[in-house]
DNA sequence: ACCTATTAATAATC
DNA sequence: TGATTATTAATAGGT
């Protein structure tokens, strides 16, 4: 239908493509707004040109969700369903997981265990058992990690103390023999008023007290 | 473009519309063909006839999916995202109470403890001790429970077993004063060797020994 | 964008 | 439905 006629294969030229295009979306367009009206049709129709610019036409008194909704349940087939399907298949795997973990739970605090048999109390008895070891291990560990600390310190503080009382001594003299006045010796030093310099860094026990 | 020109308005005779519908849904389809293959661009469409039969077009090299995906990202409007946006939130949502209660479970089995401090390990070492107190307690109640079950099938049994004596006793004399042959006297029936008419149906303790 | 010769679509009819 | 055909509508190529 024009000057000639032409063969349905891709216009080579790019220029004369686009004109073509421009028609023949028009012409196209025109037959969907026709067929609506003229035949009570629902028509959804998208098209991109080749480079890249979208145009569409949608019924009146519809919309395109509507109509995609409709194509669903016509076609059976899967649009946005697949990825929808997807992901509530996901939501009921985990939620599954969350009961299943939340029944382990309450059984494990001892809530809920009206319903357990005796048979099915044992395992839940020695999982407890073997917690409570666990636990108690670990607290055992801290425990020791703690009085060797201690010990540690002591030591150190001892030590330290010794070295002070020698080194004021030995200072006293000096300024005895310097000043002949002011005595100061044989002084037992408390930890907090033990100058600086003197003072031990308790090792890191590498455990925080708090959070 | 037929025998005479037509009104783009509704066509009220309903074969007609019928007729034409049949014509124009093959000659948009022809059109939409066309447009793809001579101007390289894709196309959708979906035509629902007023009776609700659905037909579609789609592009070769492209899915309906597809091109709705670019749909959403050319036109900025929401098809399915709006949808996805709430179920993917929602499993986010589980998935993060889904590892704290797994957290909790393994720190519970005194798995993972190491990371925890000594403050942290208190609680859980009274959740362990709670929960043992617990099912040590619905144990204790079991036992009971069969125990005292135990005992009352016990007393029955010895109360059947002295009646029995005594009605044998007293069917014995009677078979030897009728027949004054055959002796069996004072016997002690086994509880599976009793006639079936004296045993004891056991009391049902309510609780299933295995499921 | 417009024009128009020509082809394509299709309304009426069978 | 399906085929035919007179007619209108769409559009290819040129300006």
């Amino acid at each position: 239908m024009g000057r000639g006629k032409i063969e349905i294969k891709r216009i080579e030229n790019s220029t004369n493509r686009q004109v073509t295009y421009s028609k023949r979306r028009n012409g196209i367009m025109k037959k969907a707004k026709e067929i609506t009206v003229l035949c009570d049709a629902e028509v959804s129709l998208v098209i991109f040109s080749s480079t890249g610019k979208m145009s569409e036409y949608c019924s009146p008194n519809t919309t395109l969700i509507k109509l995609l909704d409709r194509y669903q349940k016509s076609s059976g087939k899967r649009l946005w369903d697949a990825k929808h399907e997807f992901l509530s298949n996901e939501i009921d795997r985990i939620k599954k997981e969350n009961d299943a973990m939340q029944i382990e739970l309450r059984h494990l605090k001892g809530e809920d265990i009206n319903s357990l048999t005796p048979k099915e109390l044992i395992p839940i008895e020695e999982a407890l058992e073997n917690g409570l070891v666990n636990v108690r291990a670990k607290q055992m560990e801290y425990l020791k990690m703690l009085e060797k600390n201690g010990r540690t310190l002591e030591e150190d503080n001892n030590r330290l103390n010794f070295i002070l009382h020698h080194q004021q001594m030995g200072i006293d003299n000096g300024v005895r023999e310097m000043e002949n006045g002011y005595h100061q010796k044989g002084r037992n030093y408390s930890s907090s008023s033990m100058p600086l310099a003197f003072r031990v860094q308790p090792i890191q026990p590498n455990l925080q007290e708090s959070k």
